[in-house]
DNA sequence: TTGACATGTGACCATTTGGTCACCTATCAT
DNA sequence: ATGATAGGTGACCAAATGGTCACATGTCAA
């Protein structure tokens, strides 16, 4: 409930969709890596990272002096399954056919 | 792209997902009746409906003095397909079940 | 027709958010 | 050891956000 908030605003920045979406095509990226992709400085960046790793759709690890960033989908599976779904769903049961006849017939 | 971000930005918010949610349950509601079960005046509720207006999330109609709120799900459903599903997917290719099957023989 | 009801608008306010910078620490390579 | 490199912190700022209110319009019912 109040985990699935912080994965929604997560998610509501452009900047950090397309973090995850670097992410996704290749895992264990550092920041300066990131930052070089993105109009803006690794502060702004590292921010950014802050709120995916709070979120838990960012998980890091350091090495030296490195700290290397990975993609954890989890949190998008969970409101996917809890939230999302719900909505997305084709109705496709016997009745609404048989409703969509009935009006189709009528007319 | 941009449509998306009106969509994310408007699933951000709790209140507004309630919104979406008492808006499944049933559909065609008015202002008045959606903001009795939230605790907040009227005016909040009507920022964001505008919100999800905006998004295309809800549709509305106005019926004499009345203005009556539709769930659309449509935006939901693009954003799934076009960006969620990508994440969600689980991964049991023949590939990845050779991997696991390998490092299981080999611990 | 007159009052109650449903909604709309714009000003306003506090808080959050997205971003920068100055400065600091730790690590690597020479 | 020393400079270059990678990252971290806190102050700071402008803009967006979430919410309220005073007031105003349109519609229904007696």
């Amino acid at each position: 409930m109040h985990d699935d908030d912080l994965v929604f605003k997560a998610l509501a920045d452009p900047t950090r969709r397309f973090l995850l979406d670097r992410l996704f095509t290749r895992d264990g990226r550092t920041l300066t890596e990131l930052e070089s992709e993105l109009e803006m400085t690794r502060f702004g960046v590292m921010k950014h990272l802050r709120v995916l790793e709070d979120a838990g759709l960012v998980v890091t690890r350091k090495e030296g002096r490195e700290k290397l960033h990975f993609l954890n989908p989890v949190p998008i599976r969970l409101i996917h399954d809890r939230w999302i779904d719900k909505f997305t769903e084709r109705r496709v049961s016997a009745l609404t056919d048989l409703k969509r006849q009935l009006e189709e017939d009528s007319a």
